[in-house]
DNA sequence: GTTTTAACTGAACATCCGTTCAGCGGCAAA
DNA sequence: TTTGCCGCTGAACGGATGTTCAGTTAAAAC
C-alpha cells in the first residue's frame, strides 16, 4: 500500500500539528511517542518526518507559532487612550486569547524545558517581549500617576500569572460566562494596582 | 559486588525521594529514567524497587508527601484575629513555602497527569483543601464587610495563582529579597480584595 | 566463629523509542 | 497511454525503557 485516494499534503501537515498540539498538552512532550501522533493523524510514523526534521521542531514549530500569534494579535488589538483603558484591553485581551488556545498556553509553560538551548532562547525572548508590553502600560500607569505599585515588574509577573492561571480552571459552560469572567478579573486587577 | 560498607536503607530511601523530586522537576517525569535516578543516588536501577513499587508510585509519593506537608503547615501556621490579617498570614505563609520547595510546587502544578486517575483524585482533593482554606477567609472578609469581591471562588484562583508564580521567576540572591517580594504581593493581594 | 539478614548488584526480559529509507501506489501532466 | 513524482508505507536500525530476580557481600545477631 501507499498513498490513499486524493493528495493530502495540505491536511496532513497542520493535521500533524494540531494532533501534536492536543497530545503534548495532555500528556507531555516526552511521554507521547511519534508512532502516537502518526495514529491520531491517521498515517504510518515515517510520514511525520516529510513535515519534520525531528520531534523537538515538532515542538518548537508549536511554541514559536503561538508565541508569534499572541504578540500579532496584541499587536492589532485596539486599546484606549490611557493607562487604565490600555491596562483593561490587556487584561481582557490575554484572558480571550489564552481561552481561546488552552493546549497552547499549556504547553508554552510547561514544556519550554524540553528545547535546546538556542530555541528555548527563542521563546524566551518572546515571552519576555511579551511581558514588557504589560509592564510598558503599568510604567505609563505609574508616571500618570494613576497607579500606585511598589515594582513594576513584579506588578507584571503577579498580573500574568494571575491572569493566565484562568486557563488551568477553566470550563466551557461553567458557572460563569467567559465576559463575566474577564469583567471580574479586570476589577480585581484594576484594584490590585490601585487604579 | 553488593552493599557497599555501612548500612544504607536509611540514607537511600531518602536520597532516591530527593533525587527524583529534582530530576522530575527539571526534565519531567516522563523524561527521567529509572536508571537515571539510580545513577543520580549511586546506586543500580534494581534497588530503587526496594524503596518503590514503580516509577509512578515515586510520583505519587513525592506530590502526596509534598501536599500533606503544605495543609499541615498552614494549619500550624499562627494567624491574626481578622479576616485582613488571616489573609496576610496566608499571603505571606504561601509564598515563604512556596518559595522554600520549588521543585515540589512545580512537580504538583506539571505532572499531576501522570498519576492514575485514583491517585489523581486524592493530590487533587488535597489541593481542593487547601484552596478552600484562602476561600473562608475571603467569605469571612466578605460577610464582615472588610472585602469586597465580586466572586470569592474565581478571586480564590486568581490569587493562588497570581502567588504561586513566584515560583517560576524567583531566584536566590536577585534584585528583591524574599521579605520585600512578600510585601509587595500582600500589597497587591490586598487592594485586589478591595481592603 | 558461625549463622542470619539487610542492602544491593548485574544481567536479563519483552517492549518501546526516534529515525531512516527503499519501494510502491495513485494522480497529473505530456 | 506513458512518464514522472508526490505522499506514504512498512520494515528495519541501535539503543533505551520499566521491571524482575538469582546471586553476593557486609554487617548484625547469636
Amino acid at each position: 500500500m501507499a498513498r490513499k485516494t486524493g493528495s493530502h499534503a495540505q491536511i496532513t501537515g497542520p493535521k500533524i500539528r494540531s494532533e501534536a498540539l492536543r497530545l503534548f498538552a495532555r500528556h507531555g512532550f516526552a511521554a507521547v511517542s511519534m508512532r502516537q501522533i502518526a495514529a491520531a493523524v491517521g498515517v504510518q510514523a515515517g510520514a511525520l518526518y516529510l513535515y519534520t526534521p525531528d520531534k523537538e521542531a515538532l515542538l518548537f514549530d508549536l511554541l514559536k507559532t503561538h508565541m508569534d500569534e499572541l504578540l500579532e494579535a496584541w499587536a492589532g488589538e485596539p486599546r484606549g487612550a490611557g493607562p487604565v483603558e490600555a491596562l483593561e484591553a490587556f487584561v481582557r485581551f490575554h484572558i480571550r486569547f489564552n481561552l481561546s488556545r488552552p493546549d497552547a498556553v499549556f504547553l508554552s509553560y510547561m514544556e519550554l524545558r524540553n528545547l535546546g538551548s538556542a530555541n528555548f532562547v527563542m521563546i524566551e525572548d518572546l515571552r519576555k517581549a511579551y511581558e514588557r508590553e504589560l509592564e510598558e502600560i503599568l510604567i505609563a500607569g505609574q508616571q500618570a500617576k494613576v497607579f500606585a505599585i511598589p515594582d513594576t515588574k513584579l506588578a507584571t509577573m503577579a498580573l500574568i500569572a494571575m491572569l493566565t492561571g484562568v486557563t488551568t480552571w477553566f470550563r466551557e459552560g461553567g458557572r460563569l460566562s467567559q465576559a463575566r469572567i474577564a469583567a471580574i478579573y479586570w476589577d480585581m486587577a484594576r484594584k490590585a494596582v490601585g487604579a
